[in-house]
DNA sequence: ATACCGACCTGTCAGC
DNA sequence: TGCTGACAGGTCGGTA
């Protein structure tokens, strides 16, 4: 489910909850495990790392790592740097979520990774649908495309001007952006007036403009409602978002626009669901 | 090079 | 009640 304003919505959270605290253990679970590197080097880059940090990064969940600065001889008193260990990222596919948990809660079905911490909390990962990924990496990550919030107007025109695919499918390509989903891109769609299956190419200076700006703003106000919960999307301290109830068009099929009362639109393009008002975008 | 499509998974809900 | 099919926030690899 989370894309960008959720798993921001996220890394927030987590950062506020377990910067500082230790990983002691990790335990993975059997299944088809959803990872991208091994068990083994998840393990092992995790058991021990003190948490430096929890960001976003696209979609992706970055938790920086460092060694403590004094295993054992605590008490003699050496200030010493940490050395960065490396960073463990979490991508939380469509169903994935992140919490921070009492050892005695119950533990959820579908709970592929536990870190305990030094604080006697747990770190849980749980994912019904199993298309998040997990990895850890040594040198510094970076999500593939640009970060939407932080791309300028020249920049974001240029990624669609010799594109023919549909507008909806480019905002989707986390190549060009990272960090757009279904929702989003519809939503900032409807508030550029812009119809979703329009060829990236055909977009007129000054829809392109409207859509950076519309982009942006959709994105800020979600992050301020805490992200959309559809369905079962929580961040890292069980609570649901509510950017749902401002949605324009996304999951509102059937239902009146709010701006001109005409019926909302549902096609496909590319396998996904595309919603719109036949009224407002042209 | 680009773009579409099915595959990957489990769960839920509407309809019969 | 229970079965079936459609659908769900995302990405990937194969194919055209």
């Amino acid at each position: 489910m989370p894309e960008l304003p959720e798993v921001e919505t996220i890394a927030r959270s987590l950062a506020r909850r377990v910067t500082g605290d230790r990983i002691e253990s990790v335990w993975i679970g059997d299944k088809p495990e959803p990872l991208k590197s091994s068990a083994g080097e998840i393990a092992s880059l995790l058991e021990g790392a003190q948490i430096a940090g929890v960001r976003r990064a696209g979609k992706h969940l970055v938790i920086d790592l460092a060694s403590p600065a004094s295993p054992r001889g605590a008490g003699r008193g050496s200030a010493r740097a940490e050395a960065k260990k490396g960073q463990w990222i979490v991508h939380l596919g469509m169903t994935g979520s992140v919490l921070v948990s009492d050892p005695a809660e119950h533990v959820e079905k579908h709970t592929h990774l536990i870190a305990r911490l030094a604080s006697g909390r747990e770190l849980r990962f749980v994912d019904p649908r199993r298309f998040g990924r997990l990895a850890v990496v040594r040198e510094a990550f970076s999500a593939p495309g640009n970060e939407p919030l932080e791309i300028g107007l020249e920049s974001f025109a240029a990624l669609f001007r010799k594109r023919k695919t549909p507008i909806k499918s480019a905002l989707l390509n986390q190549k060009l952006l990272s960090g757009v989903g279904n929702i989003y891109a519809d939503e900032a769609l409807a508030r550029a007036g812009i119809r979703p299956r329009r060829r990236a190419a055909s977009l007129r200076r000054a829809e392109l403009k409207k859509l950076h700006a519309s982009l942006k703003s959709v994105l800020k106000q979600a992050i301020r409602a805490g992200g959309s919960s559809i369905s079962d999307y929580v961040d890292a301290d069980g609570q649901r978002g509510f950017f749902q109830f401002q949605h324009r068009v996304y999951g509102r099929e059937g239902q009146l626009c709010r701006v001109c009362k005409t019926s909302v639109k549902r096609i496909v393009i590319a396998g996904r669901s595309a919603h719109y008002c036949p009224r407002c975008q042209k």
